[in-house]
RNA sequence: GCGGGAGUAGCUCAGUUGGUAGAGCGAUAGCCUUCCAAGCUAUAGGUCGCGGGUUCGAGCCUCGUCUCCCGCUCCA
């Protein structure tokens, strides 16, 4: 099915391999799985996406200052976040099917059912006894229900304590126990349960041993809460305020495809807005609403987003959506708005023994600040335009072009300059021009080939315009701006340019219109 | 990780029953040319993903391995 979005999104990936943007790590040994680089023209345009975030969260709002913490931290925030336990999935598979399952979730399902049991037990018995039921004594007296009862709480107390413990082989033990078969195949055939952490580490210090073990951070947000203080402190921030970051963050992922949309080493743009406990709908609502507006300014298309409203909450959550993007692939998360309680600094408090309250002069009490969390994958934004920006034509010529529509603002190359021949002085004036330029635009300054073709070079990297000088440039200094999208030209006056394109060339202007 | 498919020049691909690697486009240099990729000339690029095996001889057969794509799973 759809092997025309399917092809559509390998064009994608050729293109932006073929024209600088994405290359595979270290490919000249083959690669390495769910890693990439960023060429020269994609490290621009990233670049420009982490402007116009930062800009916005920071220059916008003067409640919301920005940090850069380390990737390493100490092994106990892994701990306190909950991700040495969340991050530790322990998977089985069938051996009939080849379906690959958490084996807690397959006892809880299990657990579920006897639960079920119980259900139509109480359900047959109040239809038996009429208005005289009264489950309170059934569910306390029926011999078959406290038979299930015991066995619900016996599988929980085993399940917490192989979970607690690490403990695969008992996890293993549990489900032969229960005897739980796989939906699909039917058969009771399984490995060993094994264990996946999703955190990589490493060693600080020379010796490998456990005791020097630290981890990559999974997610940035981490940074922030244990600096929470320290920012708010030195800044003497009151609530509400944000604290922002752009970091890498890594996730040793056990299927990680798709391109860049799932990688084992990624960038986040995350926001952490601390405020008063209480008052997280309200502020959940707002952010939502903010980082909608924010994502189609852009200019992609508004229908291409969407929210979707988390189902099943993460460990630190108590309200969660996604901003979802149309990617060739569907509708995918793109930003994650949380409403995280104040779960993390809870947490930090507790297992660092030091207090993480903010002192409210308003009605003089402290407390541990609530926090609503936005948090964008860079590197999926990076892909939502790319892959919304690339755009096969058939001219009305019949000649084919390929064109990245990508948003001004956000290109690479804002303005290529191209004499329209080489010689005749038409190099020279094309060079001074870019002199007055290269301060404000990035340029791209190419005088090989004939000029169609170098037009279609540019719109295979997104530069919005070419300038090209003529021999009329020569007489009146006037060059064309040709246009990207609608091919049209346009002659001006040398002196004009730089405005017009700095106009809507320009990321700040991008950010007035949210 | 498991199952399925793929890997030959920068790109798209051809390569006969095993006989020692080609094309188009692109790139580079030069010529020609006043506006939307296809004018002319020349040049450079490949131990055929990698490593064993069979064979007088392997791009082709065989085994292993790596990477990519699709599905299962997970997530920003």
């Amino acid at each position: 099915m759809a092997t025309q979005e399917d092809n559509l999104f390998k064009n994608v990936i050729a293109h932006a391999k073929e024209y600088g943007f994405i290359f595979p790590s270290s490919e000249i040994y083959d690669g390495l799985s769910a890693v990439y680089d960023y060429g020269q023209n994609g490290a621009e345009l990233k670049n420009n996406l982490k402007e116009y975030w930062w800009k916005f969260m920071t220059l916008l709002h003067d409640n919301i200052v920005g940090i850069d913490a380390a990737i390493f931290m100490h092994p106990t925030t892994w701990k306190a976040s909950g991700h040495v336990d969340a991050f530790n999935d322990p998977m089985i598979d069938n051996k009939d099917s080849k379906k690959r399952y958490r084996a807690d979730v397959l006892v809880e399902d299990a657990i579920t059912k006897m639960e079920d049991k119980i259900e139509k037990e109480v359900e047959k018995a109040a239809k038996r006894f009429g208005d005289s039921f009264n489950r309170e004594t059934f569910v306390t007296t029926n011999a078959r229900v406290l038979e299930y009862q015991k066995k619900i709480d016996e599988t929980n107390a085993r399940l917490k304590d192989a979970m607690g413990s690490g403990n695969m082989a008992a996890m293993k033990q549990l489900i032969v126990d229960l005897d739980i078969a796989d939906p699909i195949s039917g058969t009771k055939n399984w490995t060993d349960v094994r264990q996946f952490n999703l955190m990589f580490s490493t060693e600080i210090g020379s010796l490998a041993d456990e005791a020097n073990k630290i981890y990559l951070r999974p997610e940035t947000a981490q940074g922030i809460f244990v600096n929470f203080l320290n920012v708010q402190k030195t800044g003497r921030m009151k609530i509400p305020f944000g604290i922002a970051q752009i970091g890498k963050a890594f996730r040793n992922e056990i299927v990680a495809r798709q391109f860049i949309f799932r990688m084992r080493e990624f960038e986040q743009m995350e926001m952490q807005f601390f405020i008063k406990p209480g008052e997280e709908m309200k502020w959940y609502e707002y952010w939502k609403a903010k980082r909608m507006k924010w994502h189609q300014t852009l200019g992609l298309g508004s229908d291409n987003y969407r929210f979707h409203d988390h189902l099943n909450l993460a460990h630190y959550a108590n309200a969660a959506c996604d901003i979802q993007f149309n990617f060739p692939m569907g509708f995918k998360e793109l930003e994650g708005i949380h409403s995280r309680t104040d779960f993390d600094l809870k947490n930090h408090e507790k297992y660092s023994g030091k207090k993480l309250q903010y002192f409210d002069s308003d009605d003089n009490q402290s407390y541990i600040p609530y926090v609503v969390e936005t948090s964008v994958g860079l590197d999926r934004l990076f892909l939502s335009v790319l892959s919304k920006a690339y755009t096969e034509e058939k001219l009305e010529d019949g000649s084919d072009r390929v064109v990245l529509r990508i948003p001004a603002p956000l290109a690479p190359h804002k303005v290529a300059i191209l004499p329209l021949m080489k010689k005749d002085g038409l190099p020279e004036k094309a060079e001074a021009i870019m002199n007055e330029l290269k301060y404000d635009l990035r340029c791209f300054y190419e005088e090989k080939d004939a000029i169609g073709r170098r037009y279609r070079r540019q719109d295979a990297i997104g530069t919005p315009y070419c300038i090209t000088v003529d021999h009329q440039t020569l007489e009146d200094d006037t060059v064309t701006i040709r246009d990207r999208d609608t091919m049209k030209q346009e002659r001006v006056k040398i002196a004009d340019v730089k405005a017009k394109l700095i106009d809507v060339c320009s990321i700040n202007n991008l950010l007035r219109k949210i």
